[in-house]
DNA sequence: TCCTACGATGGACTGGATCCAAGTCAAGAA
DNA sequence: TTCTTGACTTGGATCCAGTCCATCGTAGGA
């Protein structure tokens, strides 16, 4: 997703060697890289970078919208580039891969007002969870 | 809930004055503290216990099915003892509270066959996230 | 080409959680 | 009741993910 790297550049976003590496590594579908996988990655190209700067970078890409942050296992948090179409995730409880999925329905409808308590409620996270075929 | 101390003696639970006070303070609706959380509650009653001992428990507690673990924002794990009732979570993204919400319908019907990737999905946790009252 | 504000660096530091060797004790046996 | 033993507890070390900060480097405008 080259049109990434535009989308940062007509953002105004300073462009580095650094940062490219680190939005290049982030692309494709399915992908829920840690910050340390990214950094390895990114490492593998650039050899100088450093952790601070791939947190820093990731951190930017998130608060831009451009990543999502994706924690499913109360573990290091994952990378998720695939922001600009709403999804789920489908973890495998046996070797914690992740695939995105795409529900029927709003979650949001299935909670009546009288279970709200009063909150203003924005969004709706689903964390499908059960055993890939490699787990059996 | 004493009739949980009562349930882990019957399953053959060794009984410890800390195993007790962490049970104790696990105790209630809406309930859901982090280790270091229980750990203080904990020690206000029994000034000796350690913190290995509480994070210990819990882990006891939640492989026993009588706890359940929560993570909403990738912080510390919190400690959920409404295990007995299937329910989700709905968190303000300005405070942190959680509520345990029953929405309708069952999340898993919403995943059709093809977005299953071939995976036997076995539950599905839903967080609903928005203000609540005291955070506008 | 030069400037300078923004970005990168890496090492120290933090918070949450786990590990481990040594000490303690609940509960069954006698 | 006392003894025994394996399970439990302790606290300090350690690990891991992530953040902070002073210093250095550089992208990109003038």
């Amino acid at each position: 997703m080259s049109d990434l790297l535009e989308r940062l550049r007509g953002r105004g976003w300073r462009m580095t060697a650094q940062r490219r590496v680190v939005a290049e590594v982030l692309n494709g579908d399915h992908v829920h890289l840690t910050a340390d996988e990214v950094h390895a990655r990114a490492a593998a190209r650039l050899p100088e970078i450093s952790r601070a700067t791939v947190y820093n970078t990731l951190g930017e890409l998130v608060s831009l919208g451009e990543v999502t942050e994706v924690s499913t296992d109360g573990r290091a948090k994952r990378y998720d580039p695939n922001a600009h179409r709403p999804h789920q995730h489908l973890v495998c409880s046996g070797c914690g891969t992740i695939r995105d999925v795409r529900p029927t329905g709003d979650p949001l409808a299935d909670l009546p007002t009288g279970e709200r308590f009063g909150f203003t409620v924005a969004e709706a996270q689903v964390t499908y969870r059960g055993l890939c075929p490699s787990c059996v």
